[in-house]
RNA sequence: GGGUGCGUAGCUCAGCUGGUUCAGAGCACUUGGUUUACACCCAAGGGGUCAGGGGUUCGAAUCCCUUCGCACCCACCA
């Protein structure tokens, strides 16, 4: 069989994913193993494969793999989300292209649409999943607007309905002009714009004086019901009790006092409209002011605009400036920077507005789910843990929150009324409970559903997110199921923190409202993806790499290795496609091992030598030390650690050493013992860096023997951890310093590394000579001889060791020689000086550990070895 | 305005409860190499007052205070 040189990465791709899917490797049932569970954060159905996506689900994926490998049963939920604002953005722009305005349709035509939309877009961003090697249990695929999970948000409402948690309210809201919905105060981001502050001029009835007012919004004014001014203001006392000239609509407000106005800013006056802003709106309740709503819902003025009627807000702006700078009403304007809310979704700066809309209340619900991210011993940990301050800081001072959206797409609010007040409704799962109900309620028994009409609402998309982990095992229908009962709760979720309020905090709540159960044991964020500038990923700044060209570029597998070696949890990943690249060299370096020791002929009648044994000794001994560390890495969720420790595991132990040390020469056969023992520490090394290279291990897995369909490499069982001996890696490590010590030497003395040398040492520490025929092998060394006495040539100490490496006359350089030793012992006698200054101090003696006072009294002895070597080898020059 | 986190090599970061993993890793860089698995390679090497200042301690990158810089979160100042 011949082996090409280079793998081509895209061709195993597919090839393995298909055979895994085939044999439903992704796919769990409940069964006497341990469950292992995670659920997918769902993709927005309107989503595209991005960096982010690959490095969420990287994360996830290595985490399922290397649990199914432990001999858990892994399942890997995945899904999307309904996404309404998003998505019905996007279908009325497409219907728009197509002539279509939303308002000509009616709201089941619209939905269906919309289905058809996601039944053709929706499902795209799962396909590209696979494509990164998502080992997902496909079969259990959930869509937030699947059947059973609509159900259980519908019945997630009427019961937090019934305890009393929902209520209707007439609020200042988030108002989105562009989806003409509300939205809730975690949608809504704050950005830092520069605006202007204009100082309008109002006159005072009957009188000729005037105020002056300094308003970021001119064009509110039309909404104005009063003035006020701080009772403690004096400037103003003057004009207690009189009523102020609104201008351009001439009305006549009063003019109140409330100590809420800030006599530092601006003029010290304040116009009070109460219908669009919040606290405006607590002033007009507490004055029991005239509420004038302003606005369409496009945020175009309303009649009460007049002549800016139909006109934007901001158009209205300009021009309202204008008109009062006409009427000398405008007295000056400064620039401003505030903050201006805009909506997540749409970026349209938000309008707040006054509008009866549905709340839950949360400061009833908060507590178990404070208590279990909280406690000294947490239910639920977070990696890292520093997002616990976030979290508690929103949770402790958490608002209500307001569920009912003005969409069509998503889960109809499943309230109905009957009769005309707006306060005749019930609640109820279906229209025939809510029938029943009202007839119970109104005593009507001639009611039939036609009387009844259900809101026009739909919920915000998290009131169906925050119940995934448990709508996704039908655990709010039918809370008994093998599934719910197996699964939940999960073992781990993986997001971004920016969805920490969004999300994580509300499924918590979940959770224990509906479960008494967490969700899930642990949290691991991960960081912002960003480019080399820190700068986001954004879609306007271009600075998207195409994650599907990356993943054609580099391999799958290498884009995972690129992007895991520099993401620690919680902190921003610096996106940098070498790393890419340094992931795609790592696969092709591993692929080469694999040709090298597919290429050995195997002679059953040699022997095995004697560097080969102690070789690969050392090998497994560091191999399970390597374990270790990378399973203590793993309990800490720090995968960038451990890939660090497969990688160096990998590139510098088994390749450059274990691989040089057993390597047969040149056209000869290797031993059967050896043999099997490279072969069997090579699948070792898959099975640790399957969950990172997926595809690429495969591939090799299956090339080195005929393996059975129960044997792929994806289900087989993960290395067992064994005891390992440390003296045999230390004693290794001072081989290693040596062999770097006489690559050194033959650099300097350009001695090329085909003609053999010979190494002659003082063995002052007793060093055993098992490893010389590593050594050997290593630097190209014909002879190691033991000697008592310094020998011409150049030298090398380690530790308290010397070594020389005789070499022709011509390269000798005695002068170069004298140098490097008078060097070296000036350090070594720095060195000295500082412990025994340490030694020499009273109280380090009397205060430090007795443990570390010996070592340093160890440190001291070797300097004194090392010091002495050195004179020596001097006084011969 | 309040809070949280972070400033360690050119870059990205590790360094847990102060002391042999204490100044590290990977990449990048420099130099040398057609060693017959691999130039997507091998070997060697240079490089940091641990942001600045002060303190605690026998001992500080690590603990405390302070200054500066950065990032993020929260909050209704027109």
């Amino acid at each position: 069989m011949t082996i090409p040189p280079k793998i081509s990465l895209s061709k195993v791709e597919t090839k393995w994913y298909d055979y895994w899917t085939k044999n439903d490797y992704f796919n769990s049932t409940p069964d006497e193993r341990e469950s292992y569970t995670i659920v997918i954060p769902p993709p927005n159905i309107t989503g595209v494969l991005h960096i982010g996506h690959i490095l969420n689900n990287t994360i996830q994926d290595v985490l399922i793999r290397r649990a199914r490998m432990l001999g858990k049963n892994a399942c890997w939920v995945p899904g999307i989300d309904h996404a309404s604002i998003a998505t019905e953005a996007k279908v009325v722009a497409k219907l728009k292209e197509q002539g279509i305005q939303k308002k000509e349709l009616t709201r089941d035509e619209f939905i269906e649409h919309a289905f058809n939309w996601k039944n053709k877009y929706g499902g795209i961003i799962l396909e590209q999943l696979k494509k990164i090697g998502a080992s997902c249990d496909w079969k259990r695929t959930a869509f937030t607007m699947d059947s059973n999970m609509s159900e259980s948000v519908i019945k997630a409402f009427v019961n937090l309905y019934n305890k009393g948690l929902i209520y209707r309210d007439f609020r200042i809201v988030n108002w989105d002009p562009e989806a003409k919905t509300t939205l809730s105060n975690e949608e809504v981001i704050y950005e830092e714009r520069q605006g202007k502050l204009y100082f309008i001029k109002y006159r005072i009835e009957g009188s000729k004086d005037s105020l002056t007012i300094a308003t970021t919004r001119p064009e509110t004014i039309f909404g104005d019901t009063a003035i006020c001014i701080n009772p403690n203001d004096k400037r103003f006392s003057h004009l207690k009790g009189k009523k102020a000239i609104v201008p351009i609509c001439n009305r006549v407000v009063p003019i109140i006092e409330d100590e809420y106005v800030d006599v530092n800013f601006g003029t010290g006056c304040l116009k009070v409209t109460p219908a669009h802003d919040e606290n405006d709106r607590t002033l007009g309740e507490k004055h029991n002011l005239e509420i004038i709503d302003i606005f369409n819902d496009d945020a175009t003025l309303n009649s009460y605009g007049l002549h800016y009627k139909d006109k934007d807000r901001f158009a209205t702006r300009k021009e309202i400036a204008k008109e009062l700078k006409e009427k000398e009403l405008l007295t000056k304007t400064e620039i401003y920077v505030n903050k201006v809310g805009t909506s997540e979704r749409t970026r349209e700066i938000v309008e707040p507005k006054l509008s009866k809309q549905w709340f839950l209340k949360m400061k009833s619900l908060v507590q178990p789910a404070i208590n279990s991210v909280l406690d000294e011993n947490p239910d639920i940990d977070f990696f890292p843990k520093k997002f616990k301050n976030t979290y508690r800081h929103w949770m402790e001072n958490i608002r209500d929150w307001n569920i009912s959206r003005q969409l069509w797409w998503g889960h109809q609010i499943p309230v109905f009324y009957f009769g005309n007040g707006n306060e005749d409704f019930v609640v109820a799962e279906t229209i025939e409970k809510a029938l029943v109900l009202a007839k119970e309620k109104t005593k009507n028994s001639t009611l039939t559903t036609k009387n009844l009409i259900q809101d026009k609402d739909t919920l915000d998309t998290w009131f169906s997110s925050w119940l995934w982990p448990i709508s996704v095992f039908d655990g709010i229908n039918n809370p008994k199921n093998k599934d719910f009962k197996y699964y939940y709760p999960t073992d781990v979720l993986v997001t971004g923190p920016d969805i920490l309020f969004f999300w994580v905090a509300r499924m918590i709540i979940a959770g224990f409202e509906f479960k008494n159960e967490k969700p899930f044991k642990g949290v691991y964020f991960t960081g912002l993806v960003r480019d080399k500038h820190r700068r986001k990923m954004s879609k306007s700044l271009g600075n998207y790499p195409d994650a599907l060209k990356l993943i054609e570029d580099y391999g799958a597998d290498g884009v995972r290795v690129g992007l895991l070696l520099s993401s620690s949890s919680g902190n921003d990943l610096i996106f940098d496609e070498n790393l890419c690249k340094q992931g795609k060299s790592f696969a092709n370096k591993i692929w080469n091992t694999f040709r090298l020791i597919k290429s050995w002929e195997i002679n059953p009648n040699i022997r095995q030598t004697e560097a080969a044994r102690i070789g690969l000794t050392w090998y497994e001994n560091t191999f399970y030390k390597t374990l270790s560390e990378i399973e203590s890495s793993y309990s800490k969720y720090r995968l960038s650690d451990v890939l660090m420790s497969v990688y160096k595991l990998i590139m510098d132990d088994f390749s450059s050493q274990l691989l040089e040390i057993v390597k047969p020469e040149y056209k000869q056969p290797i031993d059967k013992k050896t043999y099997d023992a490279v072969i069997d520490i090579l699948e070792n090394n898959l099975k640790i860096l399957h969950p990172f290279m997926p595809f690429l291990t495969e591939e090799i897995w299956q090339h080195i023997a005929k393996r059975k369909v129960e044997d792929a490499l994806i289900i087989t069982k993960y290395p067992q951890q064994k005891k390992f001996d440390t003296t045999v890696i230390t004693d290794f490590e001072f081989i290693a310093n040596v062999v770097s010590n006489i690559r050194t030497i033959r650099k300097e003395k350009n001695i090329p590394f085909k003609n053999s040398i010979e190494l002659f040492v003082i063995n002052n520490k007793n060093v055993s000579k098992n490893f010389d025929v590593a050594i050997k092998k290593l630097t190209n060394t014909s002879a190691i001889k033991y000697v008592l006495k310094k020998v011409d040539g150049a030298s090398f100490r380690v530790e308290s060791n010397e070594y020389f490496v005789p070499i022709s006359n011509t390269n000798i350089d005695a002068k170069a020689e004298k140098e490097k030793l008078s060097k070296e012992l000036k350090r070594a006698e720095n060195f000295l000086l500082s412990i025994q200054k340490k030694l020499s101090n009273e109280r380090f003696i009397n205060n430090a550990e007795s443990k570390i006072v010996d070592l340093e009294r160890k440190k001291e002895a070797d300097a004194i070895a090392k010091i002495e070597t050195i004179k020596i080898s001097l006084k011969s020059y």
